[in-house]
DNA sequence: AAGTATATACGAATAACTTCGTAGTTGCAA
DNA sequence: TTGCAACTACGAAGTTATTCGTATATACTT
C-alpha cells in the first residue's frame, strides 16, 4: 500500500513512467523539456529521491540506470482525487463531479460510458 | 479575474470564509483549531498574506478586522479543478469522474442532478 | 489608574521542494 | 591512450510556504 503523496514534479515524472514504461534519466529529462525547461541533473535528483521514497524501483545493472513507476496510476489518481476533494470540495465528490461535466468537451462516447456507470451504480442501490 | 492559485493554507481559510461569510482572524483561527492545532499569529499572518495577494479584503475601521473572501468558491474549484485534471489526470476529465464516481457514496438525489445534467450537455450536441 | 486580555505587525526560524554546480566514473571514438 | 561525451552522486543554494516569538497598541475590568 502506497499513499505517499508525489510532489508536483514527482508526479510529471510519474506521468511519463506510466505512459512510456521504464526509461531511463535522460529520455524522461527528454519528455519534460517538451513542456518546461529542465536541467538534467534536476531531473536525476528528483528521480533519485523517488527512488529513496519507493515511488520507482530501478535497474542499475547497466551504467545508464532505467527506472520503472512502483505505484500504479489508479491507486494515484485516486489517492490524489480523494485529498483534492477533500481540500478543494468539502468532501462532495458529486460537487466536483458536477463542475467537472459542465466546463469540459466530453464526447458522446464519453457521456454514454458515463451514464453506464451511473446505471450501474444505482443497480447496486436496490 | 483572479487565477492566483491559492495555497493548501489559505483555501482553508477561504473554506471557512465562504461556509461563514466576513469573520475576524480570532474567529477563523478558532474553526481552523477544530480540525488541526494552528497558532493565532499564524493565521493572522496568513490572512494578511491572503490580503496582499487580494484572495481576501479587509475592514480595518474597528479594532479587530473582518475578512471577507475577495474570490468566489465556484471560480476558484474552476481553477483548481482545470490545473488538477491536467496534473494528475492529464487533462481527462471524463477519467477523473469516473474515478469519482465509482468511490463515491452519491445518494440518489445527487445521481439524479449528474444524469440531469448529462442529459442537458446532449441536447447541446445534437 | 493599573493590570489583564486581545488585537495587529513584523521579522526570523523552519520545513518542504526544486534546482543546479561540481566531482568523479565509465564508455567510446579518433 | 588520450580526450570527449554521457552517466551517477552529492552537497548546497534558492524558492515558496508555514509557523511562531516578540513588540506594540488598544480596549476592558476592577
Amino acid at each position: 500500500m502506497q499513499s505517499n503523496k508525489p510532489t508536483e514534479s514527482e508526479l510529471q515524472i510519474l506521468q511519463i513512467l506510466w505512459e512510456f514504461g521504464p526509461s531511463s534519466v535522460r529520455y524522461v529529462n527528454d519528455k519534460l523539456n517538451d513542456t518546461r525547461e529542465v536541467g538534467y541533473t534536476t531531473t536525476l535528483k528528483i528521480m533519485q529521491i523517488m527512488s529513496d521514497k519507493d515511488l520507482v524501483s530501478r535497474d542499475t545493472t547497466q551504467r545508464t540506470h532505467i527506472y520503472s513507476s512502483h505505484v500504479s496510476e489508479d491507486h494515484t489518481q485516486q489517492n490524489l482525487l480523494s485529498s483534492f476533494i477533500n481540500s478543494a470540495f468539502r468532501g462532495s465528490a458529486t460537487k466536483l463531479v458536477m463542475q467537472a461535466l459542465g466546463t469540459d468537451k466530453a464526447t458522446t462516447e464519453e457521456l454514454q460510458e458515463i451514464k453506464d456507470l451511473i446505471a450501474k451504480i444505482e443497480k447496486t442501490k436496490s
